[in-house]
DNA sequence: TTTCAGGTGTGACTAAAGTCACCGTTGAGC
DNA sequence: GCTCAACGGTGACTTTAGTCACACCTGAAA
């Protein structure tokens, strides 16, 4: 099963790796708004998720969830192997979006992975970078661009990643994940709509690019 | 030479370590100003910072440079390692902002260090999470902040990195790092000024916290 | 000495974003 | 059917930040 599912999403990672990891791991499952990760908590374990979705984010002081991006099959949190190999508290929060299983790989494992793998440590180098880069992305949209212009490209991506053009999302999620108020993201979107970039609906926006 | 400053700015290396790293590394200097790294170039080599600064910034639509993070003795460019081993392209500048030196390493090293010295792979993990971390801060300051807190931030920041409490910097200098203008920077350095937090000079700011 | 670029101060204005108040709609649960 | 909470629309207003215009000062170079 696990096996299975390592030759599917981490199609890079060698046999050897794959069978190793396939001995010590273990599956998780998340339910919809469960959290995996929560500021100030601690990892014992390092995760490489193989179904469903996590989203990344960092809370505001209102209790907003700044989107920062998701994880998806195939990815693995960067942080969890990070804090994890330093017994650091991470600060930054995870929430399964959809029905989600990840595999669990106790940190003591990392020392061995990492020396003897090179196909993990190359996954985990890439695996940083990605995330860096993904952060890099966010602060030049809060830096340089308007309200507008990120919420365009949240929605374009959310289309992107989620893989359809009709997206369950209220105006107030859209709002917090910004970081910015209901009645702002409102106002574009309808904008937007007289545009023609798409259509408004109770509960769902319908993307039309 | 090499070996002196590991042993002094890289405390936690092997001796081993050091021994390899000196047999194959390069010393390189850069004067103030003087860029080691731009948008879309690649690497060849990985940088350890053994004197001096580098300011990690992102540049603005408009030229701005907008400020991230410095790196300082013992401290090596994350990116440089993640894009020399993957050989992609950076999207981040880095500027020498004093007179510094950096110890400079093959790419081709990267693989053996990490396999064989427990201390570099702990040390590139490391790297990565704090690098990471300075970016969530970041993060934190545009998406929640408004610029009297971030103004505030980044002379505290700057006061603390710089060992000094007299900063030579202009308001420009500082709306650019802050992605602001400099009449704001003016006018909130002015109130700052009111409630004695600094006094304002030509060409320099006297920090009284 | 004169010139001039760069640094700073400030008022007036504009634009963007956030807030407040209020209302209409929808649909789930009773 | 009725109720009510959640969702969304909108006008009016405030706050924050950015822009424009201009003035003054300083110091280095001519």
């Amino acid at each position: 099963m696990i096996k299975e599912y390592l030759k599917h999403k981490f199609k890079n990672f060698e046999p050897a790796l794959i069978e190793r990891i396939e001995q010590n791991a273990s599956i998780k499952e998340f339910e919809p708004g469960e959290m995996l990760m929560t500021t100030g908590q601690y990892f014992r374990s390092t995760m490489l998720v193989v179904e469903g979705r996590i989203k990344l984010y960092r809370e505001g002081p209102e209790g907003g969830e700044f989107f920062m991006y998701y994880l998806e099959p195939g990815n693995a949190c960067a942080l969890s192997m990070i804090c994890a190999a330093k017994k650091e508290a991470s600060e930054i929060m995870a929430k399964a979006v959809e029905r989600t299983k990840v595999i669990s790989l106790p940190i003591e494992l990392m020392d061995e992975l990492m020396r003897n793998y090179k196909t993990w440590y190359y996954f985990v180098l890439e695996t940083y970078r990605s995330r860096y880069e993904e952060l890099l992305v966010v602060i030049d949209h809060i830096a340089f661009k308007g309200m507008d212009e990120r919420l365009d490209f949240y929605l374009r991506n959310q289309v992107i990643k989620l893989q359809t053009k009709v997206l369950k999302i209220t105006h107030s999620e859209i709002a917090s994940d910004l970081s910015s108020s209901r009645e702002v993201v409102s106002r574009l979107l309808k904008k937007m709509e007289q545009k023609g970039d798409l259509v408004l609906h109770r509960n769902y926006i319908e993307w039309l690019r």
